[in-house]
DNA sequence: CTGAAAGCGCTAACAG
DNA sequence: CTGTTAGCGCTTTCAG
């Protein structure tokens, strides 16, 4: 059928353990076998099975990526960071878009341990039992990229999420803001919904500001929920002068309802969103933004991991938390 | 170390083909042995290994995949399609983000073929003789995903852009434009970008329009290349009165060149995109677009390349083409 | 420096 | 219905 080591030995007139050798790049080959064994693997178009390799060294070289949503801005850009640095690392990639569907990620998970994958990076916002489960009883390290881990075990690579709440709602307020609205993600997700939440809350709280409860909601992060949101929020009859979004998605779905209705960002009412992901700076207006570093976020996970990986005895388990950083851009109004 | 078929067999006190057996769904198990084996595989967390799996039938189950920009909202959206179609054939994906870089996809196709992969998706939007050449002398089905192949003995699965662009063209006509620009991608490359540009120039013949060289400009199909490109057109003298972006990155480009120099659109300046990439809607204003129907090309691609491998001989290697249609949106003014 | 041979974990005849 | 055995294509001792 296909051709084989044995093969380029025999055209080579060597032994199958000196291909071997050649293909691994060993020193201890002669000049002149090494030629040979080159000259026959170039005639022959010889191509080394990876699977018979996989299986003889017990490693495959590869991890397993579970996304959220490839669709996703946010998403598809730390898959690109990710990706860039495993090739740099040599390591394949195989993804798995669940798109909410975390029987599909059970199913996945099962398969990447089945593929033997080195180690697998998770992205996900909700979870559950089963999942948690196959964490716990793994074997290959696994590791979460931009979202909390299920539980202080496991390596989290992420912002501080209440923080970079609290500081964007800070900014709200220095810039005389007080009508602080809030469009959250789920608070029962085992994501960021809660800490971010909690991070607007307590500014409030500490600035002295009433929460109108009329003010807050919880969609699910993706821009329809913010359009739908928004329009209930400007339905209200006194509206508030600045929404916080938890998401840029949300953010730019409020910002097309409050735009549809003819109001102008952010003269008649303030945006801001967090993430920072390209769309902030692709609308008009641009949208200021509480940024993940995102590319970072995936170079520092494929690292991590990869360290996970290589040395699993001397890597501590305990969560990386990258900077966040406010981006003012055109849609906050001060309001002083 | 990991716990293996065998270890399997004898704690269910059977042989190793029963195991095998039942791992696999055949039928002729007894109850009694199909009960004990599904026990013993429970007590032992066995999780066979699909690398010595592979390797014994010579299937890998897996395919590869070729994206030019992981972060393209049109791209993402089409391995999204893919992922979701391979995912229900049973298929697991291993993605390379090329972002561009020409050596990067040729060392990946490599790796394809060493890793066995059953089939390759390609998406890009440049090539050269190594990749040709490799596509040439390939032993498994590849498959170009709304990307013209580059020889007509490969499949490929898009739409007729000189169509598309064509219709697009006589739409503009027809609301009442002759002075019309045209910002394409880089005629030289395999891409859609020679056929687009004819398209649009053809339809213009046929409506005798001149065509002014100022109009048409070239840049690289992304949203920076689309604002910069825009910036010259309104430094002219003469401006057209709306701008054909061959992609819809460049339109949004473009629409942001014009609404930071303080134009509206459409009145002062009407823009058409084209891609139908969810980014169209997302914008203000809306921008019309010629969509391609972005789902069905990753779900035909899948089931295409799905034929391809299961049934190399029976298929014709034939182009499959999708059908384009205009989504008018509120970036085009009739102007009779 | 080079080669023979023993597996890696599994499936598929083949024989019972 | 069940078990024995020979590989799948490669790497790696272990001897030369």
């Amino acid at each position: 059928m296909t051709v084989k080591i044995k093969d380029v030995a025999k055209r080579a007139g060597v032994s199958v353990t000196s291909v071997s050798r050649v293909l691994n790049g060993e020193k201890y080959v002669s000049e002149d076998v090494l030629a040979r064994v080159n000259e026959a693997i170039e005639e022959l178009k010889y191509s080394p099975s990876h699977i018979a390799r996989s299986l003889k060294k017990q490693k495959t070289n590869t991890i397993g990526v579970i996304v959220p949503d490839l669709t996703s801005n946010f998403y598809s850009t730390i898959l690109s960071s990710i990706e860039e640095n495993a090739s740099k690392y040599g390591y394949n990639l195989i993804v798995c878009n669940i798109a909410e569907n975390l029987s599909k990620e059970l199913k996945y998970l099962y398969i990447f341990q089945e593929m033997r994958v080195e180690g697998i990076i998770i992205m996900h916002e909700k979870t559950n039992d089963d999942i948690v489960s196959f964490v716990q009883n793994a074997t290959m390290p696994i590791l979460f990229s931009s979202v909390k881990s299920p539980d202080p075990t496991f390596m989290s690579v992420l912002i501080d999420d209440y923080q970079a709440a609290f500081d964007a709602t800070e900014y709200l307020i220095d810039a005389g803001h007080t009508a602080i609205s809030y469009l959250g993600g789920d608070l029962q997700d085992i994501t960021s919904g809660q800490s971010r939440y909690n991070g607007f809350r307590d500014a409030l709280i500490k600035h002295e500001i009433a929460i109108n409860p009329d003010y807050i909601k919880f969609g699910d992060y993706k821009l329809p929920s913010g359009q739908a949101l928004m329009k209930e929020l400007l339905a209200l009859p006194n509206r508030p002068t600045v929404v916080f979004a938890a998401s840029d998605d949300m953010a730019v779905g409020a910002l097309n309802c409050a735009l549809d209705q003819g109001l102008y960002v952010p003269d008649d009412i303030s945006i801001i969103g967090f993430d920072g992901s390209t769309i902030t700076n692709i609308v008009r207006p641009a949208i200021t933004s509480m940024q993940q570093p995102i590319y970072e976020m995936g170079q520092i996970s494929l690292e991590s991991l990869h360290r996970l990986i290589t040395r699993p005895k001397t890597q501590q388990k305990t969560d990386i938390v990258l900077q966040h950083e406010l981006v003012v851009r055109d849609s906050c109004k001060k309001i002083n």
